[in-house]
DNA sequence: AAAATAGTGTCTTTAAGACAATATAAA
DNA sequence: TTTATATTGTCTTAAAGACACTATTTT
């Protein structure tokens, strides 16, 4: 056994946590500033290592209370496709879970223990490399934003980017921000309200500035939509390291 | 940082495989016979610890190697969810990344070096109960049945469980055994010819024993599927652990 | 009344669902 | 000709795309 196990690779395992919300019309990521080294200094996903009484998802939920203060039973974890480069970390073998969170528009987030800072940036900005995010977590971003952009198609997981009660509008305008297009509002209105399970009326209404008010809407239980919402023009490739061994051609 | 590290939980990652093929006209999942304990004698899917040196695609290319003499450039490997529960392996803390294979109708499988027999198996004999499957593989079995089924509905790759060229009927068979439905054929004909990029005719016939001849086809092109391959009936809800953080209501 | 936002109705187009008859081979 | 399998055509129905007007509020 100790002759085999030499093959066997020892390492940590971390989760990281890609939490996105909609605030100011776009897309928004919460990130730290690393406090530690590798990467001091450099922005960062919030995430932290698998303990030993805990499985993954709990570290996520553990990493999303520590960081944000959020209760992970508000929240909506999805879990990503493992990196695992052998030279991803300089610290040595760390494999990462991703999650993805969805997240209401929060207050400003609370710095956590392992951060000296946490803020929103739009997930452009993140992606744009004007500035560089520690380890690979630009790839795992793109991964989580892919994976965000999908389950709007298929699930009704847009109702929690928004709060307890929202307008179909704000609904609209999550789906606009986070694949990045313009939507017929009465097409998304007859599609939303028509689909079982979307959404129900609340009854009441919300009183702008301005504007007839409009009527309010709380999640529905449906959790899979059917049909799917359908977003144009998307013919995508299998992703990055989720696929990797598949991406050649049979020929 | 080594106080600090007590927390952290030194652990291996192995990768296990779980290689779908349609055979006999059932789904058939690839088995072995453990040849150590733990579970010495159980059936189980294929799999191994991940080597210092390799990422988990290299890993899981490895072991299908290893287990059926398949390179994994003929196929298509799919990450899922890890299965990560501290208490899933007796020997320690062991997590594991499944990953799905699809397979043609191979010949017999060679038996591999950790396995004392190799052998298919149709996916619903396995998971009956009727017998046990090692670890929590009867779980992870499930989730890539169920990955392979949303697959179909979204790429092309049913095409992958058929040979080089094939009949539109056998690609029909392939969607009709691993959904467990039955489908029009002339209804199933329109969507498939008529898809971008689905399949090719590639202009000669294949003879049967009887009958007329049918034309033999190649996979096309796409990935995706747009339109999908649309499956009637199926409002499913987030599987085990990919969402495990995820399963309680708002409310 | 004017400005601002919310909400609805209809026609067209696409694609799936539901049906049966014809074509091509071997025996 | 019989048998067996492959293939194709049409009508209906569901849902998305495109489009403009009406409704409700504040100022």
């Amino acid at each position: 056994m100790t002759e085999r196990r030499r093959q066997h690779q020892e390492l940590r395992l971390t989760v990281d946590l890609a939490i996105l919300t909609v605030r100011s019309g776009r897309l928004q990521v919460l990130l730290i500033e690393r406090g530690n080294e590798p990467f001091r200094g450099l922005a960062a996903l919030p995430g932290g290592f698998l303990r030993a009484d805990e499985d993954l998802g709990g570290a996520a939920e553990r990493e999303l209370l520590e960081e944000t203060g959020l209760d992970a039973g508000d929240l909506h974890l999805i879990q990503l496709p493992a990196f695992s480069d052998p030279r991803r970390d300089p610290r040595g073998r760390v494999v990462t879970v991703p999650y993805l969170a969805i997240a209401p528009n929060l207050p400003v987030p609370t710095a956590g223990s392992d951060a000296t800072g946490a803020r929103w940036e739009p997930v452009d900005e993140a992606l744009s490399g004007k500035y560089p995010l520690a380890f690979d977590h630009r790839a795992i971003l793109t991964l989580a934003r892919d994976e965000a952009r999908k389950q709007l198609e298929n699930t009704t997981i847009a109702t929690r980017f928004c709060g307890e009660t929202f307008t179909i509008g704000e609904l609209r305008t999550v789906y606009e921000v986070v694949w990045g297009t313009s939507l017929d509002p009465r097409n998304f209105n007859r599609k939303v309200t028509k689909t079982e399970g979307f959404v129900e009326p609340v009854g009441t209404k919300r009183a702008q500035d301005t504007g007839r008010p409009a009527a309010l809407y709380r999640a529905g239980s449906a959790w899979t939509l059917f049909p799917a919402m359908l977003r144009n023009g998307d013919h995508e490739e299998p992703a990055a390291e989720a696929s990797r061994a598949s991406a050649r051609s049979r020929k």
